[in-house]
DNA sequence: ATCAGGCCTGAATTGTTGTTCAGTTCTTGA
DNA sequence: TCAAGAACTGAACAACAATTCAGGCCTGAT
């Protein structure tokens, strides 16, 4: 044999790979996953569609990765943002802050990647995600209901419609569409936040402190 | 001219188109809008496939009709039990449980109507649906915050979070599977309820109440 | 320089459904 | 019973993207 997997052949083959996915990820945020076919994403990859298999097995195998890779980026800023809260309460709101702030400054991606239509079948990725991102707001209502700050409730039923109510009113078809104006951007989401909270049972003169606290910080992730 | 529009073919016609879409919900109602395709619509309304085209000019048409068909019953079932309530806030109540109750004992079509991804565009008709019914929700939660039993707040916004809030957490990826048991079903109603009314500030004291009102007139709804 | 071996290319193929339409069947009024 | 006109049929067509693969290209050891 006289070629080998060398360190740098590994190196270009992951790089060409991690191109190909960020390639999807800027199609999916700039035109949501109708614009992640996949002889588009090859040319902004600059390589050729038939490359693209040679990475991923299938479409629905390219998708289900940029799920998990969006995922796991936004499941990382949750808890960095509620771990540098001081109590339960206010990294609950830090939390909440951080989904809705991530899902109205990236708003196509986050449709995409919760609910467009897609052709191939990415129900599971799609599942994954979803309960990583509950089960870790569903801890952070658990701890503020064990530190005695919320009533006893089912944290997991009680996290799934929180997210859902986030979802719906920042990217659903009905969230009111401010492109840019990040006064109205930041209105949104501390009024959306303020209502989630509240769903949980956050009083509201509490909850006004907390959702300031949270708004403030969580703002510096949009860049990031 | 020898061939006329008799009465009798006109009820023929018009029992036909009801039959290519009572055909389609059923599709619906049983294998999502997955299953909505021509080909086994057309089977299910005893014509064949090309028939449907003399009926609906494009695929999009027909699940546009039936997305505005759901969406008008839905909307009549929630009018009826707002109206039927004795106030402002148990009206929201009886509202958003009547919701509640429709989406759980139709999970796949509802599924459908508001989220499955779908090969035609149906946005328009997607968004006009949700409009309608959060303008109801929103016209309820308004009148109980002029009846003062509610803090001031964006009702269109609330109204949006709301429905969110109760769509993702029962028929969402997520949502409990309780296939049949119907104490399990009525517990998710209740649960997920009082959740979206403590959203919108009702005390939860209260919402317990309006919360049992209103979940039992609206089992009997079930059925209809 | 050479060549073995995998890597890349991109045009052709495939598969899936919505849609069309020429021919057939049905309905009506005379 | 018959002619005119409309509705219905269902096989063929079209369109669109995902996927394949034969041939060329590049990399690395000798």
């Amino acid at each position: 044999m006289v070629y080998r997997r060398t360190h740098q052949v590994v190196k270009r083959l992951a790089a060409r790979r991690s191109a190909i996915l960020t390639a999807a990820r800027d199609a999916a945020a700039e035109g949501g996953m109708a614009a992640v076919q996949i002889a588009p994403v090859a040319v902004r990859a600059n390589v050729a569609a038939g490359t693209v298999y040679r990475y991923f097995p299938s479409k629905a195998d390219l998708i289900s990765e940029l799920i998990a890779e969006v995922s796991r980026d936004e499941l990382a800023a949750i808890r960095r943002a509620a771990d540098a809260a001081p109590g339960p309460s206010s990294a609950l709101a830090a939390a909440v802050t951080t989904v809705a702030v991530h899902v109205i400054s990236q708003r196509k991606l986050a449709w995409g990647i919760l609910a467009e239509p897609v052709d191939v079948d990415v129900t599971a990725s799609r599942l994954a995600s979803r309960r990583e991102i509950a089960g870790e707001i569903s801890g952070r209502i658990d701890a503020a209901v064990r530190a005695g700050h919320l009533p006893a409730q089912d944290t997991a039923l009680a996290a799934t419609a929180l997210l859902g109510a986030l979802h719906e009113s920042l990217v659903g078809p009905l969230a009111p569409d401010n492109t840019d104006d990040p006064g109205r951007l930041r209105d949104a989401v501390q009024t959306v936040t303020l209502l989630a909270l509240r769903a949980v049972g956050v009083m509201d003169a509490r909850a006004r402190g907390l959702v300031v606290q949270a708004v403030l910080p969580a703002k510096t992730l949009v860049g990031a």
